[in-house]
DNA sequence: CCTTTCTATGAATACGTATGCAATGCGTGC
DNA sequence: GCACGCATTGCATACGTATTCATAGAAAGG
């Protein structure tokens, strides 16, 4: 046998014509159940496999979804987002299950994304993971709706455009966390990385956990809040800044584990003792969680069902069903030991 | 202006043929320079992209790689080998650089995934990344040569058939670790994760482990190796029992982080301090091992070379060229805190 | 000035599949 | 016995590009 096996070796092996064959392989009811099996046994004997290219090319339709993630390229190798890499796992097994392959992307912001893959016919509909720089980000999802360009995001919903977004209760997250804290005795609050042009889902977790020291009598102090892009070393930063100031606080609530993991580092470089003087809470629950010293209490994004859920609106859109804009996905508070327990009364 | 546009659209608006216009495209020194610059600047004011699929069937060649990881599936998010993850960015990166896209799929190792892709045109070639049963993965490796597919693996070099692996100096690296810890005095070592069928980069690294005691004089103790998965939890399981056998020991090489993370937790479980007590050691430098406690002596592996060494000889392959079968990163010690320090002498 | 060589272009075709439309055959109802 | 409907199948074509082959014109050489 030379080079692959085509429509066409099974048709003349089966004595029918390629049209029957390209039915029979579809499970077209056009066929009888005769013919069809005969070609799928022949099919199986050749080792035939349809030809993605030919099938795309003849349908317009590439049954592959492409994911891009923006991530700021740092020197290290933890290059990316451990939240957005868990997320993989089950958007890859998603897919698989709905048939559909994907094309992962690693781009930059200022990239030429939008156009990617979908104009080349490579993929029906693409996935965002990731924040930007909004004005430039907004402005190209806005592109995408124009051109009709099926996707869906990770992330807060925008403010200009109705795009389909799955996110996770950041408001509510923020006030369970915040809560806890209220319910050890935890009555001054610092809070690092709060929203810039670049995460507004920060900026909903800090209003959840305004809401909730507000709720129980206290007050928020601007001044102890402080603007952290999502970096250990950010987290480090920001936290000196606070620990500068001088101000009073007993807990710092951090708008992502990766900030809480650099808030720690920078609270035990100037001696202080975490829970015992100061409460630290994350947001994510990623795997460093478990892994601070002391272990990290956070809220917990399950990471499963959202990459299902991306991918599965995405499909839904793709088949031009109507979806809902936005999917909320609950969050669990998960205690560990950075904020102490109630003894600290 | 309705669909996209074709090269037949730019064809007419530059008065020329549609021939004209893909060779003015791909670059093709058969058209003047004259015709090229309008026919590129009429497809700029179009937006055209080529149709990859159409483009991939006639020339029968796809420009897209294929990522295979094969995990385990797990229970828990961390479904996937961290340092395989932070191998995914360099490798995209890269891909991108070479004009590559790329498809991942996780794949189970029973799954036929090596007809997957390549039949179906597809993808040009693959990357395997992951360790399978060895007498199933190495009949799969088989196939894919007999059939002619470009293909590189991270791993071990194969018994049996000869395929293109890259893959980190494990005997030299096995050789570092248990040096460091003979340096620090060390002289009763236990071994975690020896080989077993489905690993045989763990074997390497206890061969070069082996190696550095018989040459310090030492002895290696057969029973205290313990054959493990890598999993955290495989870890603590193997270390549990060598406590149990109440052998005397004072250093743990475990041959990867994720093993040595549950080793830690064991030791500490029993009341042993580390380092005080006992050494222990890892294997990767994924970013874990900055967060356990103590945090781990472990040896790195260069994730960045390593994604982007498999691209590129993956792409020498497909187009033909004669490439090595084996190329090997080096490692570099990576000392923190979970050896001690030469006090301990 | 005629032949030859080269350069730039166009015409035609193939890649392998999916599908609208026509055609065939067979059963059914009147 | 005839018209009609249904169930299968084949024919022909389109998807959009890359490439071989042929061609026209220009340059070159004698």
């Amino acid at each position: 046998m030379k080079g692959k096996a085509t429509s066409f070796d099974i048709a003349y092996r089966a004595g029918v014509s390629q049209s029957t064959v390209s039915r029979a392989l579809r499970n077209s009811p056009l066929v009888s159940e005769e013919t069809r099996s005969k070609i799928q046994q022949i099919a199986k004997e050749l080792n035939y496999t349809v030809d993605k290219n030919a099938s795309s090319l003849r349908s317009q339709t590439s049954t592959t979804l492409a994911l891009l993630l923006f991530e700021d390229p740092t020197s290290d190798d933890s290059l990316v987002n451990p939240f957005f890499l868990s997320m993989l796992g089950s958007i890859t097994r998603e897919c698989g299950l709905l048939g559909y392959d994907l094309l992962v992307s690693f781009q930059e912001l200022n990239a030429d994304w939008h156009s990617v893959f979908k104009d080349s016919n490579k993929a029906d509909g693409l996935i965002l993971l990731g924040y930007g720089d909004y004005k430039d980000y907004e402005s190209k999802l806005e592109q995408l709706v124009e051109h009709g360009t099926p996707f869906v995001r990770w992330g807060a919903e925008t403010q200009s455009i109705k795009t389909t977004s799955i996110g996770c209760d950041n408001f509510h997250g923020g006030e369970q966390v915040t809560e806890h804290l209220i319910g050890l005795g935890r009555k001054n609050f610092a809070f690092v990385g709060t929203a810039n042009d670049r995460a507004p889902e920060f900026m909903e977790r800090y209003q959840g956990h305004c809401k909730a020291v507000s709720d129980a009598g206290l007050s928020v102090v601007e001044s102890l809040q402080v603007n952290a892009m999502n970096t250990e070393e950010a987290g480090y930063n920001a936290t000196m800044s606070i620990l500068d100031s001088g101000q009073l606080f007993d807990a710092i609530v951090c708008a992502s584990d990766v900030l809480a993991s650099g808030t720690i580092k920078a609270l035990k470089a100037n001696g202080k003792k975490v829970p015992e003087q100061v409460s630290v809470v994350g947001f994510d629950d990623i795997l460093l969680a478990r892994y601070t010293n002391p272990p990290l209490t956070t809220c917990r994004q399950d990471a499963g069902t959202a990459g299902k859920l991306l991918v599965d609106k995405l499909v839904e859109l793709i088949k031009g069903e109507e979806v809902s804009h936005k999917s909320v996905i609950q969050t669990d508070l998960i205690i560990r030991e950075s904020c102490g327990n109630s003894s600290l009364k």
